[in-house]
DNA sequence: GTCTATAGGAGGATAGAC
DNA sequence: GTCTATCCTCCTATAGAC
């Protein structure tokens, strides 16, 4: 290991790394919590702990601090692919996916960015972790759905691309933060009843039994 | 009419509230195209051809041009909803509304509103006209969904909250811009692809043969 | 790399003449 | 009510000492 090597350096770089860290926990936590625009980087300074030019020295700009929470949150939903059992159905694993979305939403660790911000847009694009990342998931993503069009769990007839849209929409979905504002269920019965209407929809469907994952 | 009693009180408001439209319209358009945060006060000036001090006139904030604008938005769907025809269904009506709010949302008419902003909450709360247009429709779009839930056409075990919320949301689905920049579906076609997952869900319906409205 | 201090500029809102 | 000109706050980003 280096650091038997030169455990100085190496310290130092840990260091490094830890505070960054701890920065992009912050910058997670306030992107969602307020979105992109409201966020400001002096509140993340005083978050995190540090002057504003220091956090400077880590990041060029705002949008790249976005765009490094970008890319923590897509390691974390490729780790999570990766530990999802082999076992289970294409859509069972989709079903999974989309489960555990929307519970880092509620929990307030899916960072909003604006889809319209083009100075955001540009240095996302370029950031080639996140493109990379994201290239990756959506592969998987749709591997997973054209296998559970094939097996006749989802609607053959949908192109794969929108369904791969409408599941990565419920990482943002108001209805999430609608139905907990109004505190009536909780956060548990909200994924259930979010989920439910995305695979199932909201029509009644006549002839198949569908569990309810609510009681 | 007021205006053979004083045809030029009356002109002269007729001409405010022209000017007012323009600059409904205008907002309208910006709230649409790059959502509140980004929309600037210049803009609106400059887009609706006054100064800006001529603006703050009309409305005492950047808040109450988008209060006005989402007003207006409101009264377009009350016009809606009295305009559908009685002799359709409830299920029916609702896929209508839906079919309409999303029309709007591709051809660029739909303010999109940050949910997190509270001094835009406060002035909305505060907008009584804003207000009843949303609980009117609110309750006639929840009077129709507990019909069709009644019915057997819109799954019962579902809280019609959770049902209004869902096709609220249709409104602001980020699915429908994704689909038209991946531009390889007409308005039509994304809008009867989102209505299908919406209703039917994104599950293969294996007994019931539900027409995809897309061929 | 961390700090204090500040540049630089965008944008919401207003003053005051007409 | 409309204009021009301006105020003032907030925010991103940087300079320069340590």
């Amino acid at each position: 290991m280096a650091t038997l090597i030169n455990p100085k350096v190496s310290f130092k770089a840990q260091m490094l790394l830890a505070r960054e860290d701890a920065i992009i926990a912050s910058v997670n936590r306030l992107l969602a919590e307020k979105g992109f625009e409201a966020m400001t980087v002096d509140e993340v300074a005083a978050d995190v702990g540090i002057a504003k030019a220091s956090l400077y020295k880590h990041f060029p700009s705002k949008e790249d601090l976005a765009a490094a929470a970008m890319v923590s949150v897509m390691r974390r939903a490729q780790a999570f692919l990766d530990a999802l059992s082999p076992e289970s159905s294409a859509v069972e694993k989709l079903r999974t996916v989309v489960q555990w979305t929307m519970g880092l939403k509620l929990a307030g660790e899916m960072p909003s960015l604006p889809s319209q911000n083009s100075s955001l847009r540009s240095t996302l694009m370029a950031n080639k972790d996140y493109m990379q990342g994201l290239m990756d998931v959506s592969d998987r993503l749709g591997a997973w759905i054209e296998s559970a069009q094939a097996e006749g769990e989802l609607n053959p007839k949908l192109p794969a691309i929108a369904v791969l849209y409408t599941l990565y929409a419920r990482a943002c979905d108001p209805v999430l933060e609608f139905l907990k504002i109004g505190d009536l269920y909780s956060n548990e019965e909200i994924i259930a009843l979010v989920l439910s209407t995305c695979f199932d929809g909201l029509a009644a469907r006549s002839c198949l039994p569908t569990v309810m994952r609510l009681t």
